[in-house]
DNA sequence: TATATAATTTAGACAAACCTAAAAAAAATA
DNA sequence: TATTTTTTTTAGGTTTGTCTAAATTATATA
């Protein structure tokens, strides 16, 4: 058997239950999917079934889906592939960090090994892309990074910005207005118990960052 | 009215129209949109149909259609895209000029203006793409170029190949074993009466290329 | 633990972009 | 010009990926 393309749907749900499943194992609902990919929970229960028919992922009714190894491979290629052009958009043709995106989910979907190795070998084989998530080798391989966010710092504590997880434009321009970005320098002036939020010195001015921002920006511990 | 985005088949439909009509007005017929896209006639007529109410096409029944306006900037926009991409994989990845036809027709689907534009600005505003053939700037603009092929040349007489018009993998290789790519010499030793085929010495040897062939090697005179 | 609520699946529809077979129109040829 | 051949269109289907509404199962709450 050929080993058959996957549609740009079939890509684009199988990236995405790899990433909820926390690069791996866990179990995902339909819901979560549902949500992120702002299709109905109807058509995910069929595309959940054409992909487990496939062996791509597991699926139990009523339960959740979890990814194979063999879907495991895959998402991991498309992962690799939307990196590698987030590098290129932003280092190459001088996009803004917070562009980059949109693009990259578009062109993740050209599907030529031999353009992701070329594209890979003049980039220099970068290790993480602009948001500072790592990108997989040829192999498949990751290197494992920080995951470490900002809500594991104690007060007084401090930290660089290394890595933000999610993508959307108005938590861009959230950070944007925060003065937030890769390498910045972080001190935890206060938690504040009522919530969870923080108070956070960034470039010598206090801010507060709510429970849900903060654990998704991630920080190397200094 | 939004100026809402083409599907990949419409562009594709659009591209192939525009460039069977020999850059501008002239009428095309179902069937040879048919065999260039692959696709049944019967489906073709369909689309037709549908690219005649979005006027990108003025269409009479059984007749043939005629692009629009609207449809050839579209249709120069997607060449510009392509045509691009092609240097970019050709100049920056090194790829070989006849693997890149492929890649490029699919990375011509993305579809950001502001993509093209610094793609278009990090490759210096190039005036022409690997096989030739003429990028349109930004304004849909494009320079005229040579029209002479090899079938133009009397006896005795030269040329230089700048451009090829054919792009499937067999031309590309029948090139190949024929020593012929963009910068060649050749001199025209003699024209077949009986089918038109011609005698040419390309880098010292003698080889016969039929008439069609020789059709689709644009050449500038020397 | 019974019941209300939420999550998931099933059933049935729809649009896009194809297909095949048959009908209709145009073009070529005898 | 009459007839054959070719081209184009129409009619009716299929697959992919989506939808809504209703039914089913799981979970949360009183």
């Amino acid at each position: 058997m050929t080993p058959k393309q996957l549609s740009k749907s079939e890509e684009n749900y199988l990236k995405t239950i790899f990433n909820l499943s926390d690069s791996g194992n866990k179990q995902v609902s339909t819901n979560s999917i549902s949500k992120i990919l702002n299709i109905e929970p109807a058509s995910v229960t069929d595309m959940i079934k054409k992909l487990s028919k496939k062996k791509l992922l597991y699926h139990e009714k009523y339960k959740g889906s979890v990814i194979s190894k063999k879907g495991t491979k895959l998402a991991i290629q498309i992962i690799r592939r939307h990196r590698l052009w987030e590098v290129f958009l932003h280092d190459k043709l001088q996009f803004k960090w917070n562009e980059i995106h949109d693009i990259a989910e578009e062109l993740e979907h050209v599907s030529s090994e031999e353009l992701i190795n070329k594209l890979d070998k003049y980039l220099k084989y970068p290790k993480i892309d602009p948001h500072g998530d790592p990108i997989p080798n040829k192999l498949g391989e990751i290197d494992l990074i920080d995951k470490i966010s900002i809500t594991d710092l104690k007060i007084s504590e401090r930290g660089i910005v290394s890595r933000i997880i999610k993508e959307d434009e108005n938590f861009f321009s959230l950070l944007k207005k925060l003065n937030i970005e890769i390498g910045t320098e972080i001190l935890i002036e206060d938690i504040i118990d009522y919530d969870g939020s923080i108070e956070a010195r960034i470039e010598n001015k206090s801010v507060i960052i709510s429970k849900n921002i903060a654990e998704n920006i991630k920080i190397t511990k200094i």
